[in-house]
DNA sequence: ACAATAAATGAGATTAAGTCTCATTTATTT
DNA sequence: AAATAAATGAGACTTAATCTCATTTATTGT
């Protein structure tokens, strides 16, 4: 584990300390999006916030964290490796929850065509998407019933 | 155009005051998203920060307000009315232009069909989705070449 | 392996978006 | 038109995120 995120660091020609080691850890430990406060909270007196905040820049500067806005406003990171790269979320309205989704090949090719069109239509280079979803688990975690 | 506003306000049981109106009549100017610090300067000398807050509160409240968050983590608001309901968002990374975008309806009702799947898989009631796109206008803007 | 150099960290100050409070003003109801 | 209820303005307050700078840790060249 603490193996894998120095190679992590390592191959991306980003020098391995041990905040970054620990940030690395702690994301791996969730394959899920995480908040920041939660992040925050296993970190505690082991990583600095100014620290933790500098680290997450880095990896999204070496393309391997993925953040976003969740529907409350929260900011929520997740890492992107080799096995876990484009995908997608679900949101629970009720509970917060956030899920990873795939959309079928089929599907992903269709969108790809149908943003061909958009790009054209707009004189856009387009580099990426995602498709985000907001609804309500129905039993899925123990806020909802 | 301000009796417009004053219409949408009473069709929704929400009384007619001057900020609500001048609220309505900026974020009706662009029909495209604007950021709150846009907002804001229109508004200068007219509405309070805090009404202004509050007033946006209200219109998501009564469903003719689309919050999100821009990628560089600008939050971004813009009316919803009956001939602009349903759409998507292409965001360029170097202008920060926010562009409106319509899919086409047989994308729409696969996507639409998708969605049912995951659904289904996740056991969830999905009642919103979005689709965001990111990349750079070729030349549309002035700030890019 | 070790000094020299460069990069990263911790602690806390700073900034700014958004919220809250409460006295005053404005709208609505009768 | 008076009474009541709701909304506003001004500024204090909160809090996520950034910045600063003295100290520590990593990397590089010999």
């Amino acid at each position: 584990m603490s193996e894998s995120s120095r190679k992590i660091l390592s191959e991306r020609n980003v020098s391995i300390t041990n905040p970054r080691i620990l940030v690395l850890e702690a994301l791996m430990e969730n394959r899920n999006p995480q908040t920041i406060d939660e992040l925050q909270k296993k970190l505690k007196d082991k990583v600095a916030k100014s620290t933790l905040y500098r680290v997450l820049g880095d990896l999204k500067r070496i393309n391997i964290l993925n953040e976003f806005t969740s529907p409350d406003n929260t900011t929520v990171v997740e890492l992107l490796l080799e096995d876990h790269v484009h995908h997608h979320h679900l949101f629970c309205s009720d509970c917060g929850e956030i899920i990873d989704v795939n959309l079928s090949n089929e599907f992903e090719d269709l969108l790809s065509e149908e943003i061909r069109k958009i790009e054209k239509k707009f004189n856009f280079v387009i580099n990426d998407h995602r498709v985000e979803m907001f609804g309500i688990c129905t039993d899925k975690c123990s806020n909802c019933k």
